[in-house]
DNA sequence: ATAAACAAATACCAATCGGTATGTGGGAGG
DNA sequence: CCTCCCACATACCGATTGGTATTTGTTTAT
């Protein structure tokens, strides 16, 4: 691990419990125990240094979701798939002050463009990726071919941050796994043949 | 309309579109054309300041969906006026930069206690609101009494604030319609008898 | 052996932060 | 008419902000 990634790896945490207004240089300064000559000859500046926390703060939280999506074979057993992961996620992202995209997305959207653009593309993802998913379950004779693929992947992503959101505001895990069972008992159940 | 309510009147949006750090005291001389004399004439520091606006912020925007669930009869009812408030909830608070029981809650965490323990409160008085909708759904036969009542309040907050989330980042209202559909068409048919 | 290249530390910068002490002008009460 | 009071303005405070220029120390290549 060089320099950068030592650098990234105590800052991102503080990033996305602090926001980026709210970390300072100096908190990452005394998180590292570094300097700021160090933190500089590292990152071009502060804005780039949030940015690249983001990045590694959703390569643990969000991406290894959609790895494992493209495992999966079938629309149903992917959105399983997607339930049983965010089970987890309280455990997963609960050290590291919750969900990053949920963060940024309420951060940085008055203050910041070029981190709000990052949140909300992976937002738009996440978005694609589900009505991918239930495209091709209408393709393959898994799903509904009558029901309205956009709206419910919004319900599924609303319920999926929703959820995240109240569950670190109360320090309480049923919030998100309540929320996956209505994924899995009632929404898959109604759209699938 | 004092002061101290003409600094609120504009200082509160600000607040709530760049949070509690990221509001300066320059915002808000510069908001309001005072200078900190006035400011700090009328409240004690920046954080009695910061806790005010969000209480003007949810008087607008939360509380009178409260105030309108208790003129009505019915839980199944009251749950319908939920979602018909909340679908004209975006054009409601877009100017004023989304939910602030959202954004407060995300954003003063790690960062400022009591703030975040007035959106604790706010989000719990939420939760227990629904679940005494859903009580007394069941008590007075509306609402079948096999359901867990907790676990459906958590649901619909989360559809609430989830999409909420999504309809600012994406700048697109139909993430709160579609929730609200979901609520109306697939949870409240399968709670009620 | 020496010089170039590099990462990191040190020292420094103007600007801004939240907050306070003092000044001031105008209205109310005697 | 005078004086007190109070809302607000002005001026100022130490501390901290993000950022930079320079220095130091180590490694690498010639």
């Amino acid at each position: 691990m060089n320099t950068s990634e030592f650098i990234l790896d105590k800052v991102a945490p503080i990033f996305n419990k602090q926001g980026y207004i709210g970390t300072s240089l100096s908190d990452i300064t005394n998180a590292t125990g570094l300097t700021k000559g160090a933190i500089y000859c590292n990152f071009s500046n502060k804005e780039d240094l949030a940015l690249k926390a983001f990045q590694l703060n959703i390569s643990i939280a969000i991406i290894p979701l959609f790895k494992l999506i493209a495992t999966k074979e079938g629309s149903i057993n992917k959105l399983h798939t997607i339930t049983n992961y965010q089970r987890s996620y309280y455990n997963l992202v609960k050290d590291r002050g919750g969900c990053p995209m949920l963060r940024v997305g309420v951060d940085t959207k008055f203050v910041n463009p070029l981190l709000f653009e990052a949140a909300e593309k992976l937002s738009q993802k996440f978005i694609n990726g589900l009505i991918d998913i239930l495209k091709k379950g209408i393709e393959f004779n898994e799903i509904k071919s009558e029901i309205d693929v956009n709206k419910y992947a919004q319900i599924i992503l609303s319920l999926i941050e929703g959820s995240s959101l109240l569950a670190f505001t109360h320090n309480d895990e049923t919030y998100i796994t309540n929320a996956m069972d209505c994924i899995d008992n009632m929404i898959i159940e109604t759209i699938k043949k």
